[in-house]
DNA sequence: TCCATCTCCATGACACATCATCTATGGAGG
DNA sequence: CCTCCATAGATGATGTGTCATGGAGATGGA
C-alpha cells in the first residue's frame, strides 16, 4: 500500500462545505414538507414521478430506475405510502410478476398542495443565493462526478448498465 | 399565495444532478467504509473528530457542534459506538451533567485503518474528475448557500447561533 | 418440454435519524 | 436558601434505508 494522497486543507474545507450544505439543505426541505403537508422528501419524489406518469400510474421498476433507488427501499416506501392512502396497487396484466402503482385522489391532492411550497423553498434556499453561472458550473461538475461514479463501476460489477448522466427527469419544479 | 416561481428545465436538471451526485457518492463511500472496516460514514466522522481532539477525548456537546448533528442523533450514535467498543464514556469532573467520550484502542485502530482507503475513495470519485477551479467554485457556492440557510434562519428561530460558513479562501478564480 | 436462470417485487432483521420527553445539574435572582 | 430557567445528555417511539433472502412468473435454450 502506497502512501495515501491525503486531502489538502482547502480540499478538506471544500469537501466538508459540500457535505454540510447538502445535509442542512435536505434537513430544511424535509422539515418544510413535513410541516406543510406531512410528506417526506422521499414521498414527494415518488409522488412527482407518479403524477407525471400517464394516468398517474407506473410500474415500480420504472420508478426505481427513475429515482435511482434501491429496489427494497422503493418497495418499503410504497408499502408505507399505500398504508397512508397516497397510492394503491393494481395487479399487472402484461407481466404477472409485477404491479402497477397508482396515485389516489389523496395522493394527487398531497402533491398538488406540496409542490408550490417546496419549489419556493428550493428556490429561496438554493437558487436565489447563486448566479446562473454558478448553477451551470454545479451542473457540469455533478455530471463529471457522476460519470466517474459510473465508469469507476461498482467494483466487482464490471459491466454496469450504462444509463443516465444528469439527463432530465422532472424533479422539484413541477407543474401539477 | 402568489403563483410559485417554478424551476426552469435547466434548473431542474442541475438540482437533480446535484442530489443524485450526493446520494450516489454517499452510497459509495458508505459501502467502501463498510466493506473495508465495518464502519459507517457517521462512525467515521465521529472517530475523525475524536482522533483529532487532545487525548482522543471530547465532550459530546463539542462533537455535536463540530459535526452539526442533532443532539439525539449523536447520543444514539455514541451509544452504538460504545456498545461496539469504539469509544468509552467517562464522567466529567468540571460539569457533572456532562461526560467525556474517549477513543478506545480499537477505535483508534479503526480510524487509522479506515482513513487511507476512505480518503483515496473520496479523491478518486470526487476530486480527480474535477479541476482546482471547480472545487474552489463549489466551495464558494456552498458558502453562499450555507449563509442563506443561516440567515433565512429556522423560521421561528429568529436569533440563530451565528457560526461557521466556510470562510472563502482568497484568490481562487470566482465571480459571484 | 423441461430446466436453468433471470426479472420483478415483498419481507424481516437491523442500522440509523428524528421527535418528544425525561433527568440531572448549573446558574441567576429573589 | 429556594425558585425558575437554561444546559448537557439519555431514552423510547416511530419512520426510513440497507442487506440478505425468498418466491412467483418470464425467458431461453437443450
Amino acid at each position: 500500500m502506497t502512501e495515501p494522497r491525503w486531502l489538502a486543507a482547502d480540499e478538506q474545507r471544500a469537501w466538508r462545505a459540500f457535505l454540510l450544505m447538502h445535509s442542512r439543505l435536505a434537513a430544511r426541505l424535509n422539515r418544510q414538507l413535513q410541516a406543510a403537508c406531512g410528506l417526506s422528501l422521499a414521498d414527494y419524489e415518488v409522488l412527482v414521478h407518479l403524477s407525471e406518469a400517464a394516468g398517474g400510474r407506473a410500474r415500480p421498476h420504472e420508478l426505481q430506475r427513475a429515482l435511482d433507488w434501491e429496489q427494497s427501499r422503493l418497495s418499503h416506501q410504497l408499502a408505507r405510502m399505500r398504508q397512508r392512502g397516497l397510492v394503491t396497487r393494481e395487479r399487472c396484466g402484461e407481466d404477472r410478476r409485477g404491479a402497477h402503482v397508482l396515485l389516489t385522489d389523496a395522493g394527487r391532492q398531497a402533491i398538488t398542495t406540496a409542490a408550490p411550497g417546496h419549489v419556493e423553498t428550493v428556490r429561496r434556499l438554493f437558487f436565489d443565493p447563486l448566479t446562473e453561472d454558478q448553477v451551470a458550473a454545479l451542473h457540469t461538475l455533478a455530471g463529471q462526478v457522476l460519470a466517474r461514479l459510473d465508469d469507476d463501476g461498482a467494483p466487482g460489477d464490471p459491466e454496469a448498465p450504462r444509463d443516465e448522466a444528469p439527463r432530465d427527469a422532472g424533479g422539484s419544479g413541477r407543474r401539477p
